[in-house]
DNA sequence: GCCGTTTTCGGCCCGACTGTTTTCAGTCG
């Protein structure tokens, strides 16, 4: 009964999204990307991107084409860089129509860059309009109509000329330009040329300063709430800028809080509802402010995205309405304002959306099917199954690291050092395995806290032979294997390697299935396809790490894996008993999964637990 | 250029902040 409503319910929402067309399709995308070399000649996504964002620029530029004809091309290269599939691929197959936003003549285009490398409607777009200008208008500040009154009024064409004209003072006298706006860029140029790089930090490091800021914030007089909004929110795994939200009687009095407060380097923007500032670390918060009446409205508009707030808003208009972060214009014309989120979607007949699944991914329509999962808390988690002590290259003892996992109520927990072979994380031989063991017998014995298991974080080495022989392997309680050498082996090496773990019948998970690192490495590749056949036909858990800097398995592949009826697992891979806070992460990422509680092995009992892994042994 | 639970034509999300064209356009999120 149970599994029947779970598949059903799991069905259900695959249909609905396949009929929003493919957008939550990363499935099959990641499988054909991965599972088969692409085509070597064949435009990537983020080539194809580039052209029809470049077609957008140079049309805006010129000036003669109907806005929302240049908007149709930026919106459609937002939507091939984020597709998961070739878009080439299904441009040629006549397939792209499929994607929003991409018609007839976009496809058409697509197909004409992949056959013959280029774009005809760009290349005279080019002869017209100089291609350095697209860059010029990126500068902040500057944009399309600017960037156009520096061609026609000064003969700009690119960057350089740009200095140049800047360096002889020649700028301030263009038209839209005053004294503030040719000093800025000028400032620009000087601090090395280009748009600017913005920072960008981990989710883990974004959210400290994000609630740091927030909780100073909320204790300004006459605050009544801060709340953490943004891509913060959703849980994106690496983040480009913080944005905060307020209620206050007079939101005048928030900005100047953010602005005075010691994090804040230099106030960027500063009006009676909003403010900007950039932090010493390097990044960008944005600030709203509003009555308690409509934080609401403030909080869903500030969390984004920005492509499901335009979805959200589209729904509105249908329905003769309004939406905006001030309330919901109702058709009658009277401004409805929502104190809670809630509330906002109440307005538009939809249920509460998580933040994690505000992707204009198809979401909307799930709700509004009233299909949308009861997605898995870090409350719901019960055991840990992935971390180290000082026995391998953990900070902390076994004594302190289980102690830690007690008190944050977990009911097991298990000490996985690395094996031998990771010597350079000082791995355990099986002799220290063995009098490891020895105080772990000694701590259950006397039957305080978590019960500790008997685990390791166990090499896949090179060859895709366990670190530890099949009889040792079978004394422990939970086994996680784990790639941590030859990551940029071919995908038929790492993939075998992979299966060879998946199909020890010792092996419970695999542990960082891909390997990456955020901003350092992207992970390895394999057939996606075939790995999760096994694991789900073995019974092998896949990881979602929680390490801010791994989250791996990322959301689309844990969303893949949910779908393929692989069992996952949350573990923090705490190096010290601060890091077992890492969960929280990790539960966000499967959340951005769209995960349930029963989709993660360790919100179960132990004893549940113990069932799984002698059914995965008999099988 | 895209798209349809009012539409295959006629629309297309919304407001804040900044600087400058002193009543608003450009830019941004």
């Amino acid at each position: 009964m149970g599994t029947y409503v779970r598949e059903h319910t799991c069905n259900m929402i695959y249909e609905l999204i396949s009929a929003e067309g493919d957008r939550l399709g990363g499935a099959r995308a990641i499988i054909s990307t991965m599972a088969k070399p692409r085509e070597p000649d064949l435009p990537t996504n983020g080539e194809i991107a580039d052209r029809l964002e470049l077609l957008g620029d140079l049309l805006e530029i010129e000036g003669d084409a109907v806005r929302h004809r240049v908007l149709a091309y930026r919106r459609g290269a937002v939507r091939v860089r984020s597709a998961s599939q070739s878009v080439a691929e299904m441009a040629l197959a006549g397939r792209a129509v499929d994607l929003p936003d991409i018609g007839a003549t976009l496809q058409a285009k697509i197909v004409e860059l992949a056959t013959t490398g280029d774009i005809a409607a760009l290349a005279r777009l080019r002869e017209r309009v100089p291609e350095g200008l697209a860059t010029v208008a990126r500068i902040d500040g500057i944009g399309p109509r600017r960037a156009r009154a520096l061609w026609s009024e000064r003969g700009v064409r690119d960057l350089d000329d740009l200095r140049a004209v800047a360096a002889e003072g020649r700028l301030k006298d263009v038209s839209g330009f005053g004294p503030r706006s040719a000093e800025r860029v000028v400032a620009q140029l000087e601090s090395g040329a280009g748009p600017p790089e913005r920072t960008r930090m981990s989710l883990g490091r974004a959210t400290e300063i994000a609630e740091a800021l927030a909780a100073d914030l909320a204790s300004v007089p006459g605050v009544s709430r801060v709340e953490v909004a943004g891509s913060v929110r959703r849980g994106l795994p690496d983040i480009g800028d913080i944005d905060l939200v307020a209620a206050a009687a007079d939101a005048a009095l928030v900005g100047p809080a953010l602005a005075e407060h010691p994090m804040t380097r230099a106030a960027l923007a500063q009006g009676p509802a909003s403010a900007a500032v950039e932090t010493h670390a390097g990044i960008r918060v944005e600030l709203k402010a509003g009555p308690p009446e409509s934080f609401g409205n403030l909080l869903q508009h500030a969390t984004g995205s920005a492509a499901h707030n335009i979805r959200l808003r589209e729904i509105a208009v249908r329905r003769g309405m309004s939406m905006s972060e001030l309330g919901i214009q109702m058709p009658d014309g009277t401004l409805h304002r929502s104190p809670t989120e809630e509330d906002v979607y109440g307005t538009l007949d939809l249920p509460w959306i998580p933040p994690e699944l505000r992707e204009d991914t198809g979401e909307i329509a799930v709700a509004a099917a009233g299909a949308l999962p009861t997605l898995v808390t870090e409350e719901d988690l019960r055991g840990e199954l992935h971390m180290h002590t000082d026995w391998s290259d953990g900070r902390a003892t076994l004594d302190q690291m289980v102690a830690a996992a007690g008190r944050l109520g977990l009911e097991y927990v298990a000490v996985s050092d690395h094996s031998k072979s990771l010597a350079m994380a000082g791995g355990l031989d099986e002799e220290r395995v063995r009098r490891q063991w020895e105080r772990i017998d000694e701590l259950n014995a006397r039957g305080e806290g978590p019960q500790i298991l008997r685990a390791c974080e166990v090499d896949i080495l090179a060859d895709g032979v366990l670190d530890f022989e099949d009889d040792f392997l079978a004394e422990f309680d939970w086994v996680t294997a784990s790639l941590h050498s030859g990551l940029s082996q071919g995908s038929e090496r790492i993939t075998a390697r992979l299966l060879a773990a998946i199909e020890s019948p010792h092996v419970d998970a695999i542990g960082h299935p891909t390997g990456r690192m955020l901003g350092r490495r992207t992970g390895s590749r394999f057939d996606v396809e075939r790995v999760l056949d096994r694991a789900a036909a073995t019974g092998t858990c896949l990881e979602i790490n929680s390490q801010p800097r791994r989250l791996d398995l990322p959301d689309h592949l844990a969303r893949q894996a949910i779908a393929a009826g692989v069992m996952l697992v949350i573990g923090s891979d705490a190096h010290s008993p601060a890091e077992l806070a890492f969960r929280r992460f990790g539960v966000t990422v499967a959340r951005r999964a769209g995960a349930r509680a029963a989709d993660i092995a360790n919100t179960r009992p132990f004893a549940e637990l113990v069932a799984l892994r002698s059914a995965q042994a008999a099988g």
